[in-house]
DNA sequence: GGTTCTTGGTGACATCGTCACCGAGGTCAG
DNA sequence: CTGACCTCGGTGACGATGTCACCAAGAACC
């Protein structure tokens, strides 16, 4: 990949660094690819790095004792992935890992850059801060849906929103299921209901969109 | 409430500052108190304080757009509440909500010590992060339960949790169901099953155990 | 071509959420 | 005291969802 030497441009929060600390930053990290698929995380294993993720999405995801899985949120490019942070801290064990599910370019700066940043400028301690922030209100927001919404209102916001530019979902629906943290055969009964109103397409692997109208109907219906 | 000027030892995380940071941190804040059922925090109301509790405890709970109400996590004596940390960064808005459930006593750290604490001390900083990635590792553990765990299983453990030394709960099945995202007429389904096992008694508002090894057991029956 | 794996479809059943309704007991004004 | 009203809890019916068992079609692999 390409020397980027600017790339705290496209972190909203840390393009507020004075100059001196911008080149701190950059000289005390170093970037990291990882190819699509990498486990980036995972419980037990210590990382010495906060990550920011440059480019790609990394799917941070549950697994429970029964070996089944839960999707928690999505990591995109311009985000950072706060979870390495409370392991870098070394302050609790958690129980979730994170997976690149595309290729992934990252900065991962060291627990010593790290702390001699966050002594020295507010504006990195806020912007820490409203990482943590954000992840918590995500999780909220994911706990109202859990608890609050139909399945069919879920699945219709999230077809809507891993649509392609052509309107095409490429996933399994066990893929879809685990997004949800329901059950495959849910899925397919809620997409073959779909697909009866004509509002999506089905083939092996993929969901065409063919009424967006429609599914956005559905999601809207009930407070989003 | 009495003058306590070292409440920092309440406090394992802050225990380690500095004495002379420790003193700063007592003369900037303040010593609150609230009675129970007190509104602490709630949406679109922008904090100023850090909040450390010393005495009490605290629910946070989400409130839904149908007025339902999820429980999220309850703040323990000796802990923090970083929601309000988020909002007095104003970083983000959230949904959630604080009340006090029994009487209440906590530290008020208003910003200005925070971001000096904040910068001066790594001590101080971890204190922070390790109350968010508690948090954090709380709603982890509880998405994990609202997906995967039955409801009576879900219930026979917070039936033990919240005894008291008789060995009784104080809620009506209304408060339980809240407790744990539940309707009301299940907890009442799942109570009356539980008391023709004999495992307990009901009475108007309260649930006395009879039998705890048997609510432990089904609690342990499903990896915990 | 045959075997095996992945994907998806389906029916039966258990659990859970929702709704409607009721009764028991407590509170309170008159 | 007593009737109006409220809170609490019990129950049946039904729909939504999770679980299980099983099958069929397509893909992959030898």
């Amino acid at each position: 990949m390409q020397i980027e030497d600017n790339w705290i441009e496209r972190f909203q929060g840390l393009k507020r660094l004075p100059a001196e600390l911008q080149e701190e930053l950059v000289k005390g990290s170093q970037i990291l690819s990882f190819p699509a698929g990498t486990q980036i995380f995972e419980p037990g294993q210590t990382a010495d790095n906060l990550l920011l993720l440059m480019d790609g999405t990394v799917r941070v995801q549950q697994r429970s004792a029964t070996g089944r899985e839960v999707f928690l949120y999505r990591v995109h490019a311009g985000e950072s992935c706060v979870l390495t942070t409370a392991c870098m801290l070394a302050l609790e064990d958690y129980s979730a890992d994170g997976v690149a599910e595309t290729d992934v370019t990252a900065v991962a700066i060291p627990r010593a850059t790290f702390d001699d940043l966050a002594a020295r400028s507010r504006d990195f301690r806020d912007f820490i801060f409203s990482a943590y922030s954000r992840r918590i209100i995500d999780l909220f927001t994911l706990i109202d849906d859990i608890v609050f919404q139909r399945m069919d209102v879920r699945l219709a916001s999230r077809l809507l929103e891993l649509a392609d530019d052509t309107g095409t979902v490429h996933a399994t629906h066990q893929v879809l299921g685990t997004e949800l943290g329901t059950a495959r055969e849910v899925v397919s009964r809620i997409l073959g209901e779909f697909q009866r109103r004509r509002w999506i397409e089905q083939s092996r692997g993929e969901v065409r969109l063919i009424s967006r109208a429609g599914l956005e109907r559905l999601a809207r219906s009930a407070g989003d």
